[in-house]
DNA sequence: GTCTAAGTAAAGCGATCATTCTACTTATTC
DNA sequence: GAATAAGTAGAATGATCGCTTTACTTAGAC
């Protein structure tokens, strides 16, 4: 079952996503989310906690994207991940990171800059479980915003490179990932 | 001599810098360019206008910040390049890129996504350029964006870690940077 | 069958938006 | 010293903004 405030946060994100964060008033936000201006300030008190509901729904919907199921050999976990990646991408985000788009409309909003680190770190973090490289967290934080922001300019390329650099990332330090005081 | 119009675009990039693309109104802009709202008008027509130039006054200034005077010996280079965009972001990007910042404010303007194409690729172009990977304009385009758009979240480190990506690109594909196919 | 909760449609609110316009000042040039 | 160009200050415009409110409908629950 899905609550109404769920449904209409779902529609909410999409929207945002499509058009980004500054050109959409309330009124393209309630159509689209298909329900009267009313409904919508009942779930949500104002637009900016319908900005904040879009992210945490994204936040959910991008972690099982991307984590849920992977296979359990290594080089297919690797392969797998990338192009999970590029296909959300590719269906869900033609303007980019959304969280960092959201935090580019409001750059003061402390609020938002914190579901921006939550998001990321949680991202360094189970990329850095899921491929064995516990001590790598920052890197592969790195790895994939390098891969995502690129993605605008370099399309699906953006992946195999960023696959690439992981795996140079595996090959290099395959004991110590830290020492980069260098 | 610096023009009437260039010192406006200076002031409005470091306007939009600190504070976004969404929340500036041309109140804001205006107060920020030190100048009546006639002459605002009188040098850019709009408010599309005034973004444009102030995007291409940064890419300007970008460049001439990394790549003017680097010193001769690679590693030193390769040492200054990630110190110079360090100490750009600290000083002049405290919301990040604004290239990525104005696109997320109005997606669906070609012309903002052609600017960033354009400052991407060169960025990317005279990165590899200046430290004898000809061939790996993709990678250190990609290696860049990840640094920039991870200081948000990252801070320093960021650099850091885009130097050790770098170093293993240069430690892995010596010769060859291309086989991104496998 | 009445009560309550949750929904729709849409008018109204004051504030703010980008832009234009009027009236005046200052400095330079011929 | 008149003409021109470039500047200032700020009022006026009509559209749009986020948000509130009124009036009405629908569907279960007891």
């Amino acid at each position: 079952m899905t609550t109404t405030k769920e449904r209409i946060a779902a529609r909410l994100e999409q929207a945002f996503s499509e058009n980004g964060f500054a050109e959409l008033g309330i009124a393209d936000l309630r159509a689209a989310a298909d329900v009267s201006l009313r409904t919508l300030y009942k779930h949500f008190p104002s637009r900016d906690a319908m900005v904040v509901e879009a992210l945490e729904h994204r936040h959910r919907r991008y972690l099982a994207h991307v984590f849920d199921n992977l296979p359990e050999d290594g080089e297919a976990r690797l392969e797998a991940i990338f192009a999970r990646i590029g296909s959300w991408m590719e269906s869900n985000s033609p303007a980019g990171c959304i969280f960092q788009n959201a935090l580019a409309a409001q750059p003061h909003r402390e609020e938002l800059k914190a579901l921006l680190v939550r998001h990321k770190e949680e991202m360094g973090r189970l990329l850095a479980e899921s491929l064995g490289l516990p001590d790598c967290e920052a890197e592969m934080r790195q790895i994939h915003e390098g891969a995502i922001q690129s993605w605008i300019f370099q399309g699906e390329e953006a992946f195999a490179i960023a696959r690439s650099l992981t795996a140079n990332l595996l090959s290099s330090q395959q004991d110590a990932c830290s020492p980069r005081s260098a």
